[in-house]
RNA sequence: GGCGGGGUAGCCAAGUGGUAAGGCAGCGGUCUGCAAAACCGCUAUUCGCGGGUUCGAUUCCCGCCCCCGCCUCCA
């Protein structure tokens, strides 16, 4: 079975080839965060998503190069900056980093790059970008000293939205006074200085001012991954303007195809509406983990529906993401318990099955709940195998690697906490209780246990005591 | 109005022209001092609605309804 991702070009799944003729690189943009705040949870879900795709694509055997631009000058860092009365690279320092903290939290692999728009050599190559534009004449300077793009010179635009342009509504959103420009729906490239910006300007042929949001993008992409993308991903609401926007500036400028696989997220939503900073109705990942659950179990409650699906967010979905990865984790931990015995002869013949079910289900457009799916089914055979006693040290070793494996994708696995000293003591009192047949200490220290945030429970190898929901 | 995404059990969700994976929750059972975990069983004659094609449609075609998004700087 082929790999295959739906393509919002021709919005259709299509057969992935990369485009370098080592039919291995594969060169991957994905949209960043705007710091001026912390990014939300349905920011995240984009970035999840984005993970997934470059996990599964390095478990197929591709090298992945990424780059995710952090944008730190646009009107929000810019008005930030000012109500806080600092310089806008100590405004969005702190936001930055603390992206950074949540991806990690997220277990979000790092990309390769994360230039910020405001470096210099990338403001120096988006003013270039847009020399040429202008040299072409698919770019102009109206009477506000800004420059804008000449969308009627580019035949393209509208094509990867599938817009005909001349059937667009305007939602009011877009000013049709807004000075000079030749047409409503050019976009600024440069954006001139006015005092409104304060002292966040750099200098340009077309006089002091900041580079519009959507050059950014094209700028930073192809200094660093070059003219052609394999992949370009980012939430539905960027296909039109910004992904758009990209294009024209981008084949402005080369000539070439941009991007060859365009890949869009569905929103997150709460309460059946769309995840915003406007409408105000979103979570940061600060205030999941301050509810008490943990990045991990976030980062599968973001996961587990397919990422073309819109996904709505409640506390419901967060609790069922603890049990569904408790589940594993118990499951990983009986695997390694027998793994660990004497190698004996291996007599398993019930647990062993196909395991590139999962694999294949993610080449399917990653398909995550075909392959969560199997990966349950599994988990319930194994578990069987190891009730029955017919599941051996090798047999529980082999399904261990085909966990690791799948898990360099997934990124689940529990970690281990090592249980506080004064956790063990009340486990051993209760140990002695439960000798002495004093049923009623026992279960007195079995609550006290739980309300600390630990469960017991007795096995045939006597009492476990595990952490609850957490890590 | 244009362009998309979605509508499958109480909730989340996969899926196929041949009679509905999986997870969560719930109920019953095995195990346990009691629990927990695990396992076993039960929980959609039915896939938004109405037509059509077909031996047979949730799946294909036509029409409609509902939810969400984009339509010029939102992941």
């Amino acid at each position: 079975m082929s790999l295959r991702f739906f393509n919002t070009y021709s919005r259709a799944p299509e057969e992935f080839r990369p485009i370098a003729a080592d039919g291995r690189t594969v060169k991957m943009y994905t949209c960043g965060p705007t710091v001026y705040s912390y990014a939300h949870i349905g920011n995240f879900r984009a970035y999840l998503f984005e993970d997934l795709l470059q996990r599964h694509l390095e478990l197929r055997g591709f090298k992945v190069q990424r780059v995710m631009n952090i944008t730190d000058v646009d009107d929000k860092t810019i008005r930030g900056c000012q109500e806080a009365g600092v310089p806008l690279a100590q405004f969005t320092e702190p936001f930055t980093e603390a992206f950074f903290d949540d991806l990690a939290a997220l277990r979000i692999k790092r990309a390769d790059n994360y230039p910020r728009a405001t470096e210099e050599q990338h403001v120096a190559a988006m003013i270039a970008m847009i020399g040429t534009l202008i040299e072409r004449g698919l770019a102009y300077q109206a009477e506000d000293k800004s420059v804008y793009f000449r969308i009627k010179n580019f035949a393209e635009y509208g094509r990867l939205a599938h817009f005909n342009l001349d059937e667009l509504q305007s939602t009011g959103r877009v000013k049709n006074d807004e000075y000079e420009k030749e047409s409503v729906g050019d976009f600024a490239l440069w954006k001139a200085w006015d005092e409104a910006d304060g002292p966040v300007r750099w200098d340009s042929p077309w006089g002091s001012g900041r580079p519009g949001w959507h050059i950014e993008c094209s700028a930073m992409a192809t200094q660093l991954l070059g003219e052609q993308l394999d992949i370009h991903c980012g939430g539905v609401d960027n296909i039109f303007p910004h992904h758009e926007a990209e294009i024209a500036q981008t084949e402005g400028v080369t000539g070439k195809q941009f991007v060859r696989y365009w890949m869009h997220c569905a929103h997150l939503q709460v309460d059946a509406q769309k995840m915003s900073k406007s409408l105000g109705n979103f979570y940061t990942l600060r205030d999941v983990l301050a509810k008490g659950y943990t990045g991990r179990e976030v980062r599968y409650a973001l996961m587990r529906v397919h990422y073309r699906a819109p996904l709505n967010f409640t506390w419901e979905g967060m609790d069922e993401a603890r049990q569904a990865l408790g589940r594993i984790d118990e499951w990983v931990a009986r695997l390694r318990a027998k793994a660990a015995e004497e190698n004996v002869e291996r007599r398993t013949s019930n647990a062993e099955g196909r395991t590139e079910a999962f694999e294949e289900a993610l080449d399917d457009d990653l398909n995550i709940s075909a392959a969560l799916g199997f990966l349950f089914e599994t988990i319930r055979q194994t578990n069987r195998a190891l009730d029955g006693g017919t599941l051996d040290a090798a047999a529980a070793r082999g399904w261990l690697e085909w966990w690791n494996r799948i898990d360099t994708v997934l990124a689940l696995t529990g970690e281990d906490t090592s249980v506080p000293a004064n956790i063990t003591a009340l486990g051993e009192a209760r140990a002695q209780a439960r000798l002495a047949k004093e049923w009623r200490k026992s279960d007195e220290l079995r609550d006290e246990l739980a309300a600390l945030g630990w469960e017991i429970r007795d096995t045939k190898d006597g009492q476990k005591i595990t952490k609850r929901g957490g890590a």
